[in-house]
DNA sequence: AGATAACTAGACAGACCTGTCTGCTTAATT
DNA sequence: AATTAAGCAGACAGGTCTGTCTAGTTATCT
């Protein structure tokens, strides 16, 4: 409910700042006083752009989504016209995302983790964002000439998802490759 | 520190009622006053067991790391002699538990979440357990006759934890079976 | 110049947080 | 019977939490 798409500079700069802090922290880590200290904006500021803490981390998880996605998007594109080249180019974003310097594991996962209750708006939202994903990808699988598409997309999340928990655990890139080099062996044997 | 592994009708009891509150809603949403209130028991009694609420997650931690452990290697047991049946059962477990009344996630995973940062120790005893349960993987293929095991172990341990991920987000079982089916077209690749 | 909207600082409520301390009671052991 | 250990209730400290309210300030628009 609500206007949904409102864009206003003090909103902006406190949703980049809840951002930093949640992503780094945790959500029930961070406290409203000092997203607005390090904001440096006032507390009825937040309040008047947001109806709660609750409503500011699901504006956050959307907002997350969409970027998320079209950033992988581009690196779809960027990866020519190769069906195949481009369904593989998902799994290089993902290597580069795990090296990246502020890589703190998926915030959605990390949403579904902290509110853990089926029924929980932020758990819904946080899952939302990975059913979109899956979607994106039985697209991709599809242009590769996967029969059973959404089979394969399902299949890749799960090596996606796991290889995210691992490079959070290990902080390192690899399960990335591993993941790509399964995601090829599987596609090998179905196309 | 100090004794790690004395056992007490107290400490038993309270480790228990903090697994059933933490795993249901987090560590971070549940507080001592609330596992003091469920089990009945004095605040000094749980601070003459644990120095902190930290050190309390993570006895639960580990032992709920033993307890998981000795529960897959009792169906790898039953399923029998058939390597392959051995390492496949592993996924049946998991479907089981997927489909347990309270399912809710993976801890390890919440609690790599709730406490992202590398350095803390939560968040380095709950990895702890994914290594662990990884070398178990391990010797399962290398019976089945995997030259790679290691390899192969880390393969199957994304497709696991993304199952994981999948059935907290879904409330189904369907990617324990999206898990297994995957395993097996890995399996006869490379048997 | 007057009105409107957005933002400010800061107090405030009422609850919750972890961890410590004290004084008392129960139970087992010697 | 005396000692020791374990647990009890509850106060307490010092802080944090979300969300509300007030009163004053800036800036824009007509």
């Amino acid at each position: 409910m609500s206007e949904p798409e409102i864009s206003s500079p003090k909103r902006d700069h406190l949703m980049a700042t809840a951002w930093r802090l949640f992503y780094r922290d945790g959500f029930r880590a961070v406290g409203i006083d000092l997203i607005l200290a390090e904001a440096g904006v006032a507390k009825m500021t937040l309040y008047n752009h947001f109806a709660s803490k609750e409503e500011l981390i699901v504006a956050l998880l959307v907002k997350r989504d969409r970027e998320l996605r079209a950033s992988i998007v581009a690196t779809v594109e960027a990866a020519g016209k190769s069906p195949m080249k481009r369904l593989l180019a998902v799994f290089d974003w993902l290597e580069e995302w795990f090296g990246s310097a502020d890589f703190n594991g998926c915030v959605f996962i990390r949403a579904l983790s902290e509110y853990p209750e089926a029924v929980h708006v932020i758990h819904r939202t946080a899952w939302n964002h990975k059913v979109a994903v899956k979607a994106m990808l039985a697209e991709l699988c599809a242009a590769v000439g996967v029969t059973n598409s959404d089979g394969m997309a399902e299949t890749l999340s799960l090596l996606i998802d796991g290889a995210i928990v691992a490079a959070h655990g290990t902080r390192e890139i690899g399960s990335a490759r591993v993941a790509r080099a399964t995601a090829v062996t599987l596609l090998k044997a179905v196309v």
